[in-house]
DNA sequence: CGGGATTGCGCAATTG
DNA sequence: TCAATTGCGCAATCCC
């Protein structure tokens, strides 16, 4: 709904320079062909540019024209494509991620809890030498703790 | 998802129905592009077009049109910088995740050498008491293990 | 300098 | 009806 007025004049496409369009038209294709060239004058043949070559246009109709057009949007096609997979692999990694993610945070929590009761028992002995409690050989509590138990948390 | 099958095989710039020109107008447009409108009528090759609607071309040179593909244009062109900034966004989760894994794992690592330790500790525990050594208060070996030195697995 | 790879952009068909 | 998507071609660059 609300939408701003018009937008006058759009014509962001324009470059800085030069806009060309190539003569003619052979059967179908007449464009309105315009030449528009960069104001600066320097009509030397070594623009100051680094890279700044602007080669002559190179005409629409000729069949190098067409060629290098053809080869041009097979490369485009396969750039893009290539650019989409390695999107989506990008996002599969994430998944990935996320998963090991949560089995790392699983297995710290499992480590932690086994950690949490050794530390019961390591407190309850001590507790015990400092009741001075003795344990002759069947106190029982400490004697359950066969390493049975503990074994687990190594491994995986 | 949704990613609509493309089937434009391979049509190149051949068989031409109507092209439309630009007619000059404001300023200048891009090269006009050769818009083919098969004539063929019966058309059985009718895509399953969810719509089936299919509007007439609209001329070129109206108002209404230039309109309408300015909005498009704008439509566009925030369309794929929304498609960008999600890429980005899913490049950076990717790092995220990496470096909570490294977290997570330096963890784990932790713990489980804190793990070790205790285990061991219990075993030599086991195996005074295997060994028929009785710890009046003057084993020595197990005193040592005092809460002190457990502590800090919990934390952080 | 040549030529493929990228990138920004507009067009048109579809989708929602 | 209109905005959002998507495939596609063009041209300017980038980059070997």
């Amino acid at each position: 709904m609300s939408k701003p007025p018009g937008q006058t004049g759009t014509m962001e496409a324009n470059r800085l320079g030069t806009l060309h369009l190539p003569t003619q038209g052979s059967g179908l294709q007449q464009v309105p062909q315009l030449t528009v060239v960069s104001p600066s004058g320097g009509g030397k043949a070594t623009p100051p540019s680094k890279h700044g070559k602007k080669n002559a246009p190179l005409e629409r109709n000729t069949d190098e024209y067409r060629q290098r057009r053809e080869r041009n949007n097979m490369a485009v096609k396969k750039s893009r494509l290539k650019s989409k997979q390695k999107a989506q692999d990008t996002l599969q990694r994430v998944n990935q991620l996320k998963e090991e993610n949560e089995r790392l945070e699983a297995k710290i929590k499992l480590l932690t809890k086994e950690l949490s009761v050794l530390k019961d028992l390591f407190l309850e002995h001590a507790h015990n030498l400092a009741d001075n409690v003795q344990p002759p050989s069947s106190t029982g509590t400490e004697s359950t703790i066969a390493p049975s138990t503990i074994q687990d948390s190594t491994d995986q």
